[in-house]
DNA sequence: ATCAACCTTTCAGAAACCTTTCAACAGCTC
DNA sequence: GAGCTGTTGAAAGGTTTCTGAAAGGTTGAT
């Protein structure tokens, strides 16, 4: 699950950064709006934290411009402002969610499960198709209660199409998301990941269905 | 358990390490603001042991840059100044607990171990899991009622997985939170207490799992 | 038929992890 | 101090698992 920490302030953002990774979420941040610009155009992320509260950004003009690529990512703003006035516009411009400053971490971490939970999959922390169950806070999958043995490959692989169940998936993102650093994978990797996939979640009624030409989408397996 | 005692009074400070390393837990020391920062940066700590009444450096500001980094950590308060408001105050700004001075060694430790029931192993004193007992205040562990014999790393390696029994725990964090002083263990030395950990504990059914290329996790074993 | 997209198998290299061995060291006893 | 005992972690080598390039087969569209 891959964050984009929108703050400006090192100190927080360090401790923000340092916080949510150690809970499995892998973070990056961005101190400024031209930094934004160019992380939204080099790599997809899941969720964004922006922080309005900025004094050399101005956070809602950086909202509007992410709102208006037409970007799917949910958007949780934090703020040192309460005004109800803000909380409004804010959420006017597109924002998911919000959170007023002083905030627990507990409480922004609640939020950030919430927002992955509403955005990607219904209502529990977990996200169900078929026989499998994923569990987005312990990286794992069940199959029938046993936790499915993935490598971390195909483990990513198989969160990203699940948090897009039934949607299709490109190729390329998937290389993309899948890539640790920088460079993404190559197509025939994508396909040999697939492939095993394939054959480790065949038995759970879930099904990968190629379409030609676009993607891959997960599935519950049809009885056909 | 590693605490970070932030106090610039050296004698004061040295008596405290003193005494706490002596019960058992892993002692750090800051006496400014940049150690403070610097440390917390580069390690973690269990709890935070902040001297408010300082001449040369505003414990509440400290308090509440470290609270701003937004950092799960168990703040103490210790504090000449004993006006209500203080403490108020005190508590207000993110502290977990307070303590006047002068106070009993005993009660700050009571205080401590408070603390760290609280805020990490719901409220007994006690952790157990399948045949073993986790004593966090006499630090020691019970398999079946006999002591179990551990060297120094060891019990502090199972004391980590225990307090986060069923969760992965990373190599990094293991080695970050064992080290006595600074540096952490390299990756081998994790392994190798695991190898000895696990011939140690492997009759008492609990077992170390091995989460590959996220770290180790503890649970009873299974009937498998 | 032809071509691009996709599937599948194979395999070597890499990475992560396990295990043993051993030297350095600390604490203890006599 | 000398000798003993237990702890610690580096070193080295072994094992397992993961990873993705290569190569050839299959499928579907035109």
């Amino acid at each position: 699950m891959k964050l984009l920490l929108i703050e400006d302030d090192a100190i927080l953002a360090d401790g923000l950064m340092h916080t949510l990774r150690n809970s499995g979420y892998k973070m990056t941040c961005a101190g400024s709006g031209k930094a934004v610009e160019q992380l939204l155009l080099a790599q997809d992320f899941d969720l964004i934290l922006l922080d309005l509260g900025l004094p050399d950004m101005d956070g809602l003009t950086l909202l509007r411009s992410i709102r208006r690529r037409k970007l799917p990512i949910p958007i949780l703003i934090l703020t040192a402002r309460d005004g109800i006035n803000d909380r409004i516009e804010g959420i006017e411009q597109g924002a998911d969610d919000y959170l007023s400053k002083p905030f627990e971490l507990r409480e922004l971490e609640a939020r950030i499960q919430g927002l992955i939970r509403r955005c990607y999959g219904g209502f529990a922390s977990t996200i169900a198709l078929g026989g499998l169950v994923l569990d987005t806070q312990q990286h794992q999958v069940l199959a029938e209660g046993q936790i499915l043995p993935l490598s971390a490959r195909e483990l990513g692989l198989l969160e990203i199409l699940l948090l897009q169940a039934g949607k299709v998936v490109s190729k390329d993102r998937l290389a993309q998301r899948l890539a640790q650093d920088d460079e993404a994978l190559s197509d025939n990797a994508i396909e040999i990941y697939v492939h095993r996939l394939r054959k480790r979640i065949e038995s759970c009624g879930v099904s990968i269905r190629t379409v030609r030409g676009l993607g891959y989408l997960i599935e519950a397996a049809d009885a056909t």
